[in-house]
DNA sequence: CTATCTCTACGAAAAATATCGTAAGAGAAA
DNA sequence: TTTCTCTTACGATATTTTTCGTAGAGATAG
């Protein structure tokens, strides 16, 4: 067992970590294909995203199981716990290390719907019962 | 007048950038040493710094201004100006464009002071009140 | 059986970032 | 005036990230 923690993933490789989040473990195929989908401006070869999973299975980002012959990648950690470590890091970088300014910046573009804002206001409740 | 948009910096662009906002307008020399003492472990050399700063016054993310013949940088645009971008880019990228997930996530590590808890929820009355 | 298709592995190039060394100018100090 | 110090300009190298091309192995179609 070896203590290296998953690094944290670069814009391209978070792309491909959208893919298998959402539709759970897949081919490179699969991958290559969503991604053009969602770009169809710049296409990507195939080989290109082929060589993006084989990085992150080696930098321990991806896992992969062989199944009929075919290589099957999923993301070696979930969704909420990699959004956990980006956000640290990125409020850390943009906002100095203040979350409620980047909330009250994320709030304030006026985008949020009702529904969103009472999950909010929820959530708020609940901390402040904990308190 | 050109309409070129300033690019978002990178990481290393954007601990400039801090600097620089953080005590306004200076020197080369200043944000060098500000920024060596902030990562002592990592000591960068001066000419690195001189170097980032004159790309980034190429890019459009500085300007400067010649005093004493001493050149004197600013940022090229406001802090806030600049978090809303990067936000919404970093919002994109790791929480598929859905601010209130995030800002759920940031609420829920529990760090957040009871004095920003108000300021929130003043801010989600003033929107709601707008409606 | 042979030509074709579909994969994977791997090397390598291209592009973007980050880091530094050296040279040259201009004032300060000796 | 000579030397020292500080500063900027700029080229070069190193590192990281992105992108492909080619080759080989195992099915599959004809």
């Amino acid at each position: 067992m070896n203590g290296k923690i998953t690094p944290v993933p670069t814009d391209s490789e978070l792309e491909i970590l959208q893919v298998l989040w959402q539709n759970g473990a897949q081919t490179v195929r699969f991958v290559n294909e969503t991604l053009n989908k969602l770009h169809p401006e710049k296409e990507i070869g195939y080989t290109t995203t082929l060589k993006f999973m084989q990085l992150m299975l080696d930098k321990g980002i991806l896992t992969r199981d062989i199944i009929e012959r075919s290589h099957i990648y999923s993301p070696a950690i979930p969704e909420e716990q990699m959004q956990e470590r980006l956000l640290k890091g990125f409020v850390d970088a943009a906002f100095r290390g203040s979350a409620s300014s980047l909330v009250l910046r994320a709030l304030g573009n006026g985008s949020t719907s009702q529904a969103d804002l009472e999950k909010i206001k929820a959530l708020i409740s609940e901390i402040e019962q904990n308190k």
